[in-house]
DNA sequence: AAAAACAATAACATGATGTTATGTATGAGG
DNA sequence: CCTCATACATAACATCATGTTATTGTTTTT
């Protein structure tokens, strides 16, 4: 037995309208179609489907009794269609996110509500995890996209570095904002708040003041820069962390000016090489690199 | 565009055997089939479907995206089938019945359970209602199948009589249990319950005893023969009723005879005469009647 | 580098689905 | 009761979908 889409059509469309020529005509074609259409669908149901009172045509009982599993799969069936069209548009589809947990709650959060916005059909996923992390999925293709910092190059992975710009944030009150550049000397007798000891990045700050010949007084080490951000509110210090997490504490506690020597953060947006990706995913991406553009000085 | 049923199987084949020749073998056709029915899909949903890795092909996010709708209505399809040929072994449908008060109680249930049982696709309705309303809905053919009495013929309805047996009830530690068969010279005493005055079964009753010249004592009017047992079986008298009715009362407080002159109580199994019935309502119909032969002596 | 496996393409057969033309049943009205 | 109008069924045919086999091109594996 084969049951064909349009044979299904036919059934309702005249179950609807009582007339094989008004179903003909809602349909778009000649009334001997649906005719045909009608008559080859009850040889291989192997019922009768309709019986004629006053003119009009009555589906018979089990016609009622399978009409809605046909209706439910008329309807999924525009709905492919409808969702295939938005695909193309880049409206639906779905997007895996993996990004450092400092992203996952501050800067990513706006974009991505932005950009599903204007996408009614797209969802997205996303999950914050360690580097390494990121990286292993982004090599098993477990996402479409990774936020990610520390990266060198890896064979199976796209990458596009993005340099945020780094200031020193310090208590609101305090006497650093009267300064227009923030540089270690400047600093040399506060209490630091920095990331981790092995970190990339704090090794490079540790050089810019073994440079400058101003000791650095570790007081606190974090794991991300918000928690330098919260940790500098309450006065435990000052710190250096990217622009992006410092601009959004403004108002709540500190300030911050630009530190040089420049040391900014390189962040790595990075996709699985093999894996192709899909338009809107490569359109997210994009608008995430934007997004940040703010923060940056220059691109790579 | 158009998405024809075999291309979302052969699509679902693909992602499913990761590869177009182990597909065609699943779906029973060549190679080249699929390999064109892929080719067609993907130009009418306008993105790509597989990307090959290691071998394999793997479906596209877009892909993903759109497939649980098409698993579901390829299953939806599947059902549809195996329901449409249940239907012709009269396994699947639906029945609308409508009944007196009483049978809807007392044995139609058993009936039906037994009936549904051995159909498990199958689904009925029960309506009970007075006899005017269930020729109503016959002529207006809202019920497939009704079961009535003091049915006169109706041009819209085809109707089948059957004369159910009816005896004599009283209370169990009666002496009437003494008799053969009863007589209204034997309950001429007695303190008679039965149906309303203006039923055609207490005319036929009166009537019996005027003949047999015996004062009829009547001492409650009930309006089915179930309240007529309960009245029985409490000691409030003696009654004549079906023994369909009278059977189930049996060991709960009342004991029945024959009741001469023979009074059958003709109930009549109906069902609107335009309406082409579903064979499977015509088989319960006959399902239903012969639940009754133990009941009847002769048959209409 | 060669062999094997797999997918794409071409050429063609068949069935599904559309068309127009025409026959047939059925309800409405003279 | 006959006729007409309407709606449906059937026939003959065109076109497209979907199958086939034969062949070629591409990967994977050896």
């Amino acid at each position: 037995m084969s049951l064909r889409i349009r044979q299904l059509e036919a059934l309702i469309a005249v179950a609807d309208y009582g007339s094989i020529t008004a179903a003909a005509a809602e349909l778009g074609v000649s009334q001997p179609a649906v005719s045909r259409l009608l008559s080859d669908l009850s040889k291989e149901l192997g019922f009768v489907l309709f019986d004629r009172k006053e003119g009009r045509l009555i589906p018979t009982q089990e016609v009622r009794f399978i009409q809605p599993d046909i209706r439910r799969v008329l309807e999924l069936m525009g709905q492919i269609k409808i969702v295939s069209q938005e695909v193309n548009k880049y409206l639906a589809g779905h997007i895996k996110v993996a990004c450092l947990p400092g992203f996952a709650t501050s800067h990513l959060p706006e974009v991505v509500a932005q950009f599903l916005d204007a996408r009614p059909g797209l969802t997205m996923t996303i999950e914050p995890d360690r580097p390494e992390r990121i990286l292993e999925w982004m090599i098993e293709e477990q996402y479409d996209f990774g936020i990610t910092d520390g990266f060198s190059n890896h064979p199976a992975v796209d990458s596009q570095n993005i340099d945020i710009r780094t200031v020193c944030i310090f208590p609101e009150k305090h006497e650093l904002a009267e300064l227009e550049t923030i540089s270690p000397a400047d600093i040399g007798a506060e209490k630091i708040i920095h990331t981790r000891q092995d970190s990339e990045f704090f090794h490079r700050l540790s050089e810019a003041f073994l440079r400058a010949d101003v000791p650095l007084h570790s007081h606190i080490e974090v794991r991300q820069f918000t928690a330098a951000c919260e940790l500098v509110c309450l006065g435990a210090g000052v710190s250096v962390v990217s622009e992006l997490d410092a601009s959004r504490y403004v108002g709540k506690g500190l300030k911050f000016r630009p530190f040089t020597p420049r040391l900014p953060h390189r962040i790595s947006l990075v996709r699985p090489l093999i894996k192709r990706p899909s338009m809107v995913t490569l359109e997210f991406i994009d608008h995430f690199a934007k997004s940040l553009a703010p923060f940056t000085d220059q691109q790579d």
